[in-house]
DNA sequence: CGTTGTTTTGACACTAGTCAATGGGTGTGG
DNA sequence: CCACACCCATTGACTAGTGTCAAAACAACG
């Protein structure tokens, strides 16, 4: 109620990626009633675990986060990350229950959508169906395409697509396709790819030596995003780069 | 029309894993007037391609498909494998369009489900919606753990993980856990998996020389489903792998 | 300023890719 | 029914690429 004053659906940059997508005015004030907003997180604070009854989904609103899962030795494995404007938690639809951790790389907050008011809405609403449909056949589009990554043999080639994923996905919310930071430490990158996080500072290290990306810290700039792309051309998939970038 | 004499949604065998789950008779009667059965394919006959316009989706009745894209170059990298009861197409339901090429890798036959048509009975019957988001949070979950198996380093790992997968979409399909074909070559599962087919086989030899599996050309036997998953657990996540047998 | 966690770098071992040759199965046509 | 061709799978030899281990450099934080 407190950050209803601050924020609005109407006023988010990202609506446009997000759930009010497709609606007119009045809808969008409906659904935001049901939003809770502007939820803060700190760096490793988690926003749910895996086996947690899902009872809402939650949009990223700022700041990032990390998908991943535990043996019970405390081995992590990673499985994606969040960027603003993802919702986190569809996979949890089926089962109920979130089948992963996420936690928050830095500070970040998040927009909440409780399910059982959603559900309601979604019936009042058909257009927040479909974007709800939307959203869902998107996010598997888009695992799809780190299958696409990860199906790659060579650690360098995994490498440029991830820059370039990421680069995509900061450009889709308005950032720079060039520079950005990564929020996620080399070792997570690594696990995330099949990887050691010796051979993804390896790979970003010889990235940097052929002038194609300068790298300080996790402050990433792309000098020449067609040389990145052209690392993955000959084992991997050129036509599908072009959605990428 | 002549196929609904043979085969009804109600008959199926598959029904409880499709999307007639969870609706009562006369909502699957009434589904099943929009659904063409029973569309049969030969070995390698293409059932969509990537960028055709999508206007239905398909399930897989019998059989099984391979997904992949192609460059330019006509290399083809495979994204994964359709068994029985699955839904193929779900990631065009975002961008209109399908995103990768699918082909039947033996004979099989598919249900079409025309999407205007779909659209119209997800309004009509709330719980065919409600089961179609359940379908696509599924297949999220589904690829997820894909990730899981791709994020391993070690080809072992990737073997054992990618028979478990299957293992286990086949017991949920009422068959058999530790025998079954694979229908694939062995390159195809190597291009999934980011490992060469020669290294495919010399996983399959080396598992059959410790006794795990038989293999008799795509024949398939799980001797021991313990010490197969027993391969994974060092590297990869074990609570994970309750899951998947 | 010291502690802690992260990243980089080097040395080495070993896994998996590549290339090439062989073997086996299936299907076609004589 | 056999011979041949084709595709797929296996195996071996060799090499390139990665993982592992250990140490050092660096950054962030209190």
């Amino acid at each position: 109620m407190i950050n209803t004053i601050t924020t609005t659906c109407l006023d988010c940059r990202l609506s446009d990626l997000c759930l009010p997508h497709g609606l007119d005015i009045s809808e969008i004030e409906t659904l935001e009633i049901i939003i809770r907003k502007n939820r803060l997180l700190q760096t490793g604070e988690i926003l749910y675990a895996k086996n947690d009854k899902c009872l809402s989904l939650f949009a990223v609103k700022s700041g990032s986060f990390r998908r991943f899962i535990t043996n019970e030795q405390g081995v992590e494995q990673t499985m994606g990350f969040y960027l603003p404007s993802e919702i986190m938690g569809l996979d949890a639809l089926f089962e109920g229950k979130f089948g992963y951790h996420v936690t928050a790389l830095e500070t970040s907050s998040v927009c909440e959508l409780p399910l059982s008011r959603l559900n309601e809405l979604c019936i009042q609403i058909p257009s927040l169906q479909h974007q709800l449909n939307r959203i869902l056949s998107k996010e598997i589009g888009d695992i799809h395409q780190q299958l696409t990554i990860l199906g790659n043999t060579s650690a360098k080639a995994k490498m440029a697509m991830f820059l370039l994923m990421l680069s995509r996905r900061y450009a889709s919310l308005g950032y720079s396709n060039t520079t950005f930071n990564l929020s996620m430490r080399r070792q997570d990158i690594g696990n995330f790819l099949g990887l050691s996080n010796e051979s993804i500072s390896r790979q970003l290290t010889a990235l940097s030596r052929d002038k194609i990306i300068t790298v300080q810290q996790r402050a990433i700039h792309i000098l020449d995003l067609n040389l990145l792309q052209s690392i993955i051309v000959p084992e991997s998939i050129k036509c599908e780069m072009h959605s990428l970038c």
